[in-house]
RNA sequence: GGGGGAGUGGCGGAAUUGGCAGACGCGCAUGACUUAGGAUCAUGUGGAGAAAUCCGUGUGGGUUCGAGUCCCACCUUCCCCA
């Protein structure tokens, strides 16, 4: 008897011999089609959790799907190092960043290397390791010496009790999070790069095999609107502009609204009103720019005393402030047009301001003073000057005639322009924090800024103090601040460093040539690499950290950044055109795996009632509801949740039983041995998110070390839709243990006939060829739950078969051979293994991909489906190469269809082909 | 509030362009083997019905010879943005 399925042997094993071996190693080969695939690098957060697994695994059967296939595919992997955690790590528990993050890649590229991926390790790279980040500096200079790279002003989250920036996840309800002391919004000088300069060609995605849901995600994101910029004046003559995507709604402005922070304010602020003014301002200091935005919040606002003149029609109308508007956004200031715009017209009836119609909607004549809400449909210009009577319908920009001839107007006039404005805001690298790329950038004694040389690239120093004072270390680490500039003179350093969006913008370049040291990658593997051509990863990064690779990809085109490549590639005869546009063709987005739900325990509880409270001296658990004595008097049902001593208990009313267990309870438990404690008693699990303390996290390690990494790969790939994930079901993975043990047992434990039965045979090896195309096609679509299902199918197949005795050695052989190289790529060690058991020669990873006959996959037989209006109503076994013609004559004569014609002649008889199917209309 | 998904047996999920709903698996049931079964094997398994048959993809309408799939309205739910 062969010896029985023994994972952990297995998966050492061969894990050993590929890393030998150099299997995984990507070279480049120029007589091969290269593939490029890349799934989203992980934090280092020192654990490997079962989401990891479920993103990666799928990806790397894919990968090696594309090997087989012939491709010379690259699938790197490495750790995305630099964050706010590993920084508050140090401070809470006082272990030094670099160590931290270290020993925790260091625990997880062991944890990676027990999923058995094809990763080629030697291409691995860590963002936090000088060798990358000098990199991610020197992208900054390049930046900043293309004039993509800025310091301006921008609202941070400031706490004045510690004289820091926090990060908007720092802060919770206006407080710092750790310290509960008050946050407060401040303007300060920061850096900026000049992502809106690519807004359009963003907004295109020609090139791009992306889901449909991320594109319209950062479409929105870029919130592209067409309008008229306007030039309005205060009464005392200073000019300020405002973006209006209605400019034909222009006579119907009855007042301004500045953003609080707009500079303009100090100078229309009336003394009698500066008060208010001030106060106010101090107030929108404190609410975070989310909340300001948030539209359900209500409208606020103060009046300057000032007034502006539209210049439209010379009206003198006043001038507010109001944080409902931003002064981020658009020009920091609107025109308030409150007939034609909600926002504007729930703050004009909440302080008494004129609301004047001057769209009038076809039907009901729109009043200002009776109207309940603003009316934004089409209608007809009306007390707007020259433009009454000219329509305006509900479409935008140029489309729209009104908007139209207005903006042509004003630009006759020299009032205003047409203009396009942008939700998308220049993106603020700088960050406040020590574990981070440095800014490269130098502060001269005069006050003039200059890069960093390339021989004075600042390293993060390691003697720093971590003080939990929320300021980065580098802020008072002497050596590093003081340095010199060009000219040799005494400078000093900026001490931000940048945000870790920076780090992932550009690492699929990296990979290419990880230590290489005269430039970001080496052209040479750039040439033949890029670009990469499928990338997955969580639907979360969607407009971040996609968006700006996007931006950083098509910034180092312009940049010229890949010429060299360019020139490389047409060497080898690849014409480079538009190849730099998009840094990956294909996205696919994995989803998420959630906990799995869990019955709280049934009990039973007695004691004492107190104003509807049980106070429980008593509580047994119990299988089921009914198993309570019919005369319990007490309380019975299934626990929902629990507070320390304190259940919530599901007892069938529309409330839940609270029931306080007392300190003295007797507390009985089946299945327990020894004394129960109250916190043993099981609450209700919903299905959602895994986190440590909902208790419901799944361990990948301890799977591994129950099942091997095989079966946990094949199942992550099988229990799920990959692209929707869901929740984790304990229970399935024994489908998955017995498919593999099957599997096992077809190669190992197999005494053949010397002569087998032909048509059986002629079965088994159809079996294995329709396995061929499913599974192809599976990989292909990223539908790894039906690739395994046609595996298991096969097996359905032939394990009869093969105990039967009805599979000689040669076909036997042939379906084994197909059947081991189609699952290679979902489990990777089994596949190997019995490969050699097969006598096959190392490695099946580098065999190519069954081949598939189509004249061994037809059937000769096929049922044929026989529909009267519509529903079948007979299934007739046909040879497969039927005509159209015996179909239908074949069809018509069944008795059961005879019956429900009822006599009747047929209309119509429709023949479906390629579903072997006659639908029969009466 | 805006945008985007998703609703299919007891459960996870299948179902090219509209063409046999429920592949594959879990679970469950019955039986076999067995000292035993959380192993294995066999059979069954959407609902109702003795059966013929009827009803079934969140709800209501529509298009079509034919709808899980397309169109309209609604309900529930998850995610993203605000």
């Amino acid at each position: 008897m062969a010896k029985t399925y023994q994972h952990s042997e297995i998966e050492s094993k061969w894990s050993r011999r590929w890393e030998e071996e150099g299997v995984y190693r990507s070279k480049i080969d120029w007589s091969k089609p290269k593939h490029y695939a890349l799934t989203m690098l992980p934090y280092p957060s020192g654990d490997l959790h079962i989401g990891h697994w479920f993103a990666m695994t799928p990806s790397d059967a894919r990968a090696r799907y594309m090997r087989m296939k012939g491709y010379n595919v690259l699938f790197p992997m490495g750790f995305d190092a630099f964050g706010l955690p590993a920084e508050q790590a140090a401070i809470s528990r006082n272990i030094h960043p670099w160590k931290w993050t270290y020993s925790n890649i260091e625990r997880m590229r062991e944890q990676l290397r027990s999923m058995g991926a094809m990763f080629d390790w030697e291409r691995e790279i860590i963002t936090c390791t000088p060798e990358y980040y000098y990199w991610t500096m020197w992208f900054f200079k390049k930046f900043y010496e293309h004039d993509l790279a800025y310091r301006g002003m921008a609202l941070v989250n400031w706490s004045p009790t510690l004289q820091t920036v926090l990060a908007n996840e720092q802060v919770k309800d206006g407080k710092d999070e750790r310290t509960g002391q008050p946050v407060i919004q401040k303007m300060m000088e920061q850096w900026f790069f000049r992502i809106t300069k690519y807004a359009d060609e963003l907004l295109n995605f020609d090139k791009l095999d992306w889901p449909e849901p991320v594109k319209i995600m950062q479409q929105n994101w870029i919130g592209r609107s067409e309008g008229a910029k306007v030039t309005f004046h205060t009464e005392a003559g200073d000019p300020f502009e405002i973006f209006t995507t209605r400019p034909d709604t222009l006579w119907g402005a009855t007042f301004m609204v500045l953003a609080p922070e707009h500079p303009l304010v100090d100078k229309v602020t009336t003394p009698e009103y500066a008060e208010a003014v001030e106060a106010y301002r101090e107030q929108t200091a404190r609410a975070t720019e989310i909340e300001r935005m948030s539209e359900d919040r209500e409208k606020t606002g103060v009046f300057t005393g000032g007034y502006a003149i539209n210049p439209v029609n010379q009206e003198r109308i006043p001038i507010w402030i109001a944080d409902y508007v931003m002064i981020s956004y658009g020009t920091g200031a609107i025109m308030a047009v409150p007939a034609h715009d909600q926002r504007d017209f729930e703050f004009a009836r909440k302080y008494g301001l004129e609301i004047r119609v001057v769209i009038q909607p076809e039907g009901e004549p729109l009043d200002g003073k009776t109207m309940t809400s603003a009316v934004t449909g089409a209608g007809v210009m009306v007390n707007s000057g020259p433009f009454d009577g000219t329509v305006s319908n509900d479409q935008k920009g140029r489309q729209n005639p009104a908007i139209s001839a207005v903006i042509d107007w004003l630009t006759e006039q020299g009032i205003g322009e047409e203009s396009v404005n942008y939700r998308l805001r220049d993106w603020l690298i700088s960050r406040q924090r020590y574990w981070g790329a440095p800014i490269p950038m130098i502060y001269r004694a005069d006050g003039t800024i200059e890069p960093a040389s390339d021989d004075n690239m600042p390293i993060l120093p390691e003697d720093v103090d971590f003080l939990p004072t929320g300021r980065s270390p580098l802020t008072y680490h002497e050596p590093f601040l003081n340095t010199v500039d060009s000219e040799g003179k005494p400078a000093r350093r900026e001490t931000d460093t940048m945000d870790t969006f920076m780090c992932s913008s550009w690492y699929q370049y990296r990979y290419l040539s990880p230590h290489y040291d005269k430039f970001p990658f080496d052209p040479e593997e750039a040439a033949y690499w890029l670009p990469v051509d499928v990338y997955t990863g969580g639907a979360e990064h969607a407009t971040m950290h996609l968006l700006y690779t996007r931006f950083f990809t098509k910034a180092m085109r312009d940049m010229g950044l890949f010429e060299e490549v360019a020139k490389i590639q047409r060497e080898h005869g690849r014409d480079p055109e538009g190849l730099f546009d998009e840094p990956m063709l294909l996205l696919r987005n994995q989803g998420q795996v959630l906990g799995a739900e869990r019955k709280g325990d049934i009990i039973m509880a007695k004691g004492r009632m107190v104003d509807g409270k049980l106070y429980a001296d008593y509580v047994e658990v119990i299988p089921n509801q009914e198993d309570a004595p019919s005369n319990f008097e007490g309380v019975v049902g299934e626990i929902m949740d629990r507070v320390e001593n304190i259940l919530h208990v599901d007892i069938g009313a529309s409330e839940l039983q609270i029931v306080e267990v007392e300190n003295d309870a007797v507390i009985v438990i089946p299945n327990i041995e020894g004394e129960a404690r109250v916190d043993q008693l099981k609450h209700h699990l919903e299905i959602q998110r895994m986190s440590k303390s909902k208790g419901n996290v799944v361990n990948p390690d301890e799977l591994v070390q129950a099942y091997g990494a095989d079966t946990v790969r094949a199942y992550l790939m099988f229990a799920f839709d990959w692209q929707k994930g869901g929740p984790w079901d304990p229970q399935g993975i024994q489908g998955i243990v017995r498919w593999i043990n099957d599997v096992w047992d077809m190669v190992t434990n197999t005494t053949l006939p010397a002569q087998g039965t032909p048509e059986v045979e002629r079965d088994v090896l159809r079996k294995a060829h329709q396995a061929i195309k499913q599974v192809s096609d599976s990989l292909e679509r990223f539908s790894f739950n039906t690739g395994v299902a046609a595996l298991m199918s096969l097996r359905n197949e032939v394990r009869p078969a093969l105990r039967e005795n009805q599979v000689g050695e040669k076909t036997w052989r042939e379906v084994m051979n197909i059947m081991l190289r189609l699952m290679a790529p979902f489990t990777p060690f089994i596949a190997e293994e019995l490969w050699e058991k097969l006598g096959e020669p190392f490695s099946i990873h580098q065999q190519p991909w069954p081949e598939y006959n189509a004249e061994l996959a037809a059937e000769n037989e096929v049922t044929l489906v026989v529909q009267v209006n519509g529903k079948v109503r007979d299934r007739i076994q046909v040879p497969a190469n039927i005509s159209e013609e015996e179909a239908k004559n074949i069809a018509l004569s069944s008795d059961t269809v005879q019956q429900f014609m009822n006599g009747n002649t047929p209309k119509k008889v429709i023949y479906i082909p390629h579903r072997n199917m006659v639908n029969i209309v009466v």
